[in-house]
DNA sequence: GCTATCCTTGCAAGCGATTGCACGGGAGAT
DNA sequence: ATCTCCCGTGCAATCGCTTGCAAGGATAGC
């Protein structure tokens, strides 16, 4: 029974001629430093030194900061695959998201970045190149168990998935989309409510006939900026008009046919809100392309002020979502959620802001 | 000696009790099946069911199949803390770059990301928020030890950075980044042909007066394509004026100020080349801002090529940087090392090419 | 001065996998 | 028919770390 420790002993001379202690003090560290050359060199055993490491109270304090200072030495850092295999935390969160390629996410995911590193955290990114496969997902994330928990930046996360996550009781956290069941957290943004500030805007502006260029339908925030259109329309007294929604997809080229689609209406829009920047790009793009002039004869305006937003020409005047905070809050929830296992699920609502700039003009 | 296998044995029969066989094949899978799940479900050894999970070849093919099949009935995922932990591989690669706000870095993450995914290697994001700290970077990605190998997207790696790297026979792939000691493998583009195509696409145009918004001196890019402009404007007989290069720093802000800058010169340029598209994006509205027009008064070229380039008004014309291809490249190199750890250190440099969009004009 | 209690610390077991070594059995060689 | 040799498979050891349990020492209460 107690061949181990001599195995261990063993084991920590072999290490000990391999790697000389003037080796690793000159920095020049061959293999890697464990804790137990950090027990050998404190001239303690390894549970100790994995309880200073740890943070754990009950350990004499000349101890603890002799340990602290040999591994400092010594050069030691952490195995985190070792580290959460024996059941400690490895200190990285998934980030889930379809593609890399656009503004929105990237944005987001700064946040969640800065967020991250501010607590210590690293990150995984796994990308599910917009193919729905809940193996694959399900595979990857959780299973592969490199990650304490996730953040879904998905467009639409397959019911299984998410039970999956739940049944585990796997932390995570949705980032603007709902959750129909209400049984995980959720970051989201006053969508409808931007819809409908944008929309008034545009009423304010003397615009009667406006036009929406939706997004995906199946998904919750363009279904909900659908809504705050219609909603203000109303309040305006205005009849909604199926022809002057134009489905888009929240891409450029989307928003590019929808445009076209609807500026060859016999009775053409004068304002044209897009579901998203993406795809106002699009309409910009498509307005152009037909000869007119924005905002002189056509007004639009985007959804999610993306960075990209303030640099096209004229100037996108758009909804402000603020992506980075999202980022940044979904980041909060979650390790709320790592820190205090059995608390309540919380959900966060951010707030919408209108951005007014060049790419809308004045009806008279 | 042989308390082990049955330990095995024991901790095998309480794992049975807690997850029941019909828990298991119900796919509700409560805890997570290991190799020691399905061992005991396919009637052979634990090692028998990694050599097979491994590819290996000794095993007869009827047991292969029978392990393979128990194995997904089981809904069996490899714990990738473990297998890596005891010498295997992680199929996780570090992709360490400085910020997620640009669509040079995102673009070639996209391409990093996906060539990852085809070979079923998962990415890990690690971000240095501009600050150059040697140590964290060297804990993080290194010392860790999640990654197996790391890809370096950064403007300036600390050379001590390197050494350790190189020192530790890191696999390591440096992209957009010349290596002058020539001991890493890198992935670059022909940026003085690049530059030297634009200006000369310049001068065709009839642009005697052309002015260089620089990138940071620092970065060999930078200095590369200012090389090429020099070169291009020496072939054309034209005599070089320093006034006639302004300091960017390959952000939007620096690209505005420079073109404020040259403007403002009494002589002033008929057309700007500048260093990258973000700057370039800063000078379209430096241009702009003092009331000029793009292209009529001033010709403005860019360099990159990422995505947002295309939705300006009017649309960039710029050097394309094949950023997605880098990214691809750089994984290949870096999987090769992976694979033949022996072997040549390869470099790869790509191609540059001339994108004329609409940012450009003749001057007669 | 002696026992009860808490503080420190060490040992062993275990996380889930890989892999060198060894062993039994069938195929090919003599 | 006997001897190699290779094939297929199992056992034990190990990767680096966390943590329950237990023991020794110091401290405190009586």
């Amino acid at each position: 029974m107690r061949h181990s420790s001599s195995k261990r002993q063993k084991d920590a001379n072999v290490r000990g001629t391999t790697t000389s202690e003037s080796d690793l003090l000159n920095g020049r560290i061959a293999k890697s430093v464990t804790i137990y050359d950090v027990s050998r060199a404190a001239g303690v055993s390894y549970s100790t030194v994995s309880r200073v490491l740890n943070g754990f109270e009950h350990v004499k304090d000349s101890t603890r900061s002799r340990v602290l200072r040999v591994a400092e030495e010594l050069g030691y850092v952490a195995n985190q695959k070792a580290r959460s295999l024996a059941g400690g935390k490895s200190r990285v969160i998934g980030l889930l998201v379809p593609v890399l390629d656009n503004g929105y996410i990237s944005e987001i995911a700064r946040g969640v970045d800065e967020a991250l590193a501010r607590s210590g955290y690293d990150l995984m990114l796994y990308t599910t190149h917009r193919v729905k496969s809940t193996e694959m997902m399900y595979a990857k994330a959780i299973a592969s168990g490199l990650s304490e928990g996730l953040l879904l930046l998905v467009p639409k996360v397959p019911a299984h998935y998410l039970e999956l996550l739940r049944a585990q009781n796997f932390p995570h956290v949705l980032i603007d989309q709902q959750d129909e069941a209400n049984r995980s957290a959720t970051v989201e943004t006053t969508n409808r409510q931007g819809a409908h500030d944008a929309t008034r805007h545009l009423l304010s502006l003397g615009h009667r006939r406006i036009a929406f260029v939706s997004g995906s339908p199946e998904l919750s925030p363009a279904r909900e900026r659908l809504d705050g259109y219609r909603k203000a329309l109303g309040e305006a007294g205005i009849a909604f008009e199926p022809e002057l929604v134009a489905e888009g997809d929240f891409q450029t080229e989307g928003g590019r046919s929808a445009a076209l689609e609807l500026l060859s209406l016999r009775k053409p829009p004068s304002a044209i809100f897009a579901a998203n920047d993406l795809s106002a790009f699009g309409v910009m793009d498509a307005v152009r392309s037909v000869g007119l002039a924005i905002p002189d004869d056509i007004s639009v305006v985007g959804f999610d002020d993306i960075p990209q937003a303030s640099i096209t020409y004229p100037k996108l005047t758009t909804v402000r979502q603020p992506l980075t905070e999202m980022g940044r809050v979904a980041v909060t929830l979650l390790l709320e959620q790592l820190h205090s296992p059995g608390s309540e699920l919380e959900s966060v609502v951010l707030k919408t802001e209108l951005v007014n700039r060049e790419s809308c003009g004045a009806i008279d």
